[in-house]
DNA sequence: CTGCACGCTTCCCTCAAGGTAACCACCCAC
DNA sequence: GTGGGTGGTTACCTTGAGGGAAGCGTGCAG
């Protein structure tokens, strides 16, 4: 059982996938990786104000609740790609309402749940969840 | 603006929505609160190991969120009741997929995703995401 | 008069996630 | 030989979320 470190003490389906994706950059990893595989040194770049000591201990951690695939290539220089196992594409899948709730009630309130709208547009990249 | 803690910080959806849910005992909160409105010592009885203290905590956050709505009521003994908005169900209603992918993927690992089907039944509450 | 239930608030403390910086082995280009 | 790029590891430090326990104001029960 290589999934989720709390075994045993969830109170629900919810609580546990929070546990895995419970990480400060592990859905900006899901994300980039749903793109396309990438190189340690690319999702460094990718993602502003990552350390290579936190990237590398969140890239562990997908990888041992079966969430990424690393494959290290015999090169030199030497090369790592880190990709989405099929169940790495399903949990994606299952965060994109949560995305799309994020986008609509988060970064852009609509008027009608009360907030007031900003007089600018949220700067969004298009097809990001 | 009374969402998010971080604002102008996110880089997608789900990472706004993370920010909202993020505390330990909120998703737990929401499911409680999806049920049926609760008052603040039935919510303290029904989420075991949670404090008076971090419970009121994450209910302030969760309120100034616009999730949940708090009603005083004027009587003796105080009795205050806790219940979701209509954001609060649209935020369970994106959260179901995610329950569903825990449920099946840590909760009940399935022996074709790689993992040991454990030889007891995982114990959970009929009906819980 | 004492105790209890209610819904908190306040103070203090712990602990783990995350951040900082240095270092490693390897090879190439300059 | 020096610097850069590869993909990390190691030791140390900071910070903030969360936990423990006590107190508070009210009113009723015993």
């Amino acid at each position: 059982m290589a999934i989720g470190r709390r075994p045993g003490s969830y109170e629900c389906g919810v609580d546990a996938a929070m546990d895995v994706i419970g990480g400060k950059w592990k859905v900006l990893i899901l994300w980039a990786l749903h793109v396309r595989p990438h190189r340690f040194g690319e999702l460094r770049r990718e993602l502003p104000g990552v350390t290579e000591k936190v990237l590398a201990a969140q890239l562990r951690e997908l990888e041992a609740d079966g969430i990424v695939h690393r494959e290290e290539f015999d090169e030199v220089p030497p090369r790592v790609e880190y990709s989405l196992t099929p169940r790495g594409e399903t949990l994606n899948t299952a965060l994109e309402p949560l995305g799309e709730w994020g986008k609509r009630n988060v970064l852009a309130p609509s008027p009608a749940a009360g907030e007031v709208r900003e007089d600018h547009d949220v700067a969004l990249i298009p097809g990001r969840p």
